[in-house]
DNA sequence: GTTTATCATAAATCATGGTTTATGATGCGC
DNA sequence: GCGCATCATAAACCATGATTTATGATAAAC
């Protein structure tokens, strides 16, 4: 699987994964955005340009308007990424449990 | 549910991504990782520690090395976050829907 | 057409973070 | 004890990134 490390840091800034957070709730417009958020416009809109660009939302002009909503693409991946670690890691524990039954007499 | 960004600032860098990958596979001593990674000592030990508060990882001393595995607990943590934000968002989308049916005669 | 609202981009500023070199601490073998 | 390997921390340097102000572009309202 080829899963690069965008997506986690489009998630690693506060206000960013806020945004996210508020965009899973249902979708919003960058307006109804701003007025939930103590930053300004610009920095929203910069906000949601990098999770547009890891693909974890996308948006659909309506009038003037953009209305972000959750892009299943990009957080349907990191949930793959996510299982295959946590799958890896049970595997690597079952080893190391039987490297010391082994070791054991 | 309370989950701040950290875990996902954990993850945002490629060589710590990188290391909880190897990390994932089975537990490694850090000069194992030093070995498979471009950078240097100290680097990946700062990487851990990192990884190590975010609970994503844990040490456990083997004589005067560190084995380093993964801690269920914060994987755990953060796949329930992502959870939480997929059924949001298929939340979001049926509302969504039901709004522009009842708009619809 | 003019105004108003919405949104994106650019430049500038300030803070944060990744990496290296240097150094100290701990455990093991001889 | 001495030397060696392992690992963590501190300081310094350089790059990246979050935010604001300023500005332009598009669409609806009147």
């Amino acid at each position: 699987m080829v899963y690069d490390a965008q997506a986690f840091a489009a998630l690693a800034d506060p206000t960013r994964k806020r945004v996210f957070e508020l965009v899973s709730e249902h979708p919003r417009s960058v307006a109804q955005l701003v007025r939930l958020l103590p930053v300004s416009q610009p920095a929203v809109s910069h906000h949601l340009r990098i999770l547009r660009e890891a693909r974890l939302v996308r948006a659909e002009p309506r009038g003037a308007s953009n209305i972000y909503q959750v892009d299943p693409h990009g957080l349907g991946l990191m949930r793959a990424w996510l299982d295959r670690m946590w799958d890896d890691a049970l595997k690597g524990f079952s080893e190391e449990f039987n490297k010391k039954e082994e070791a054991r007499p």
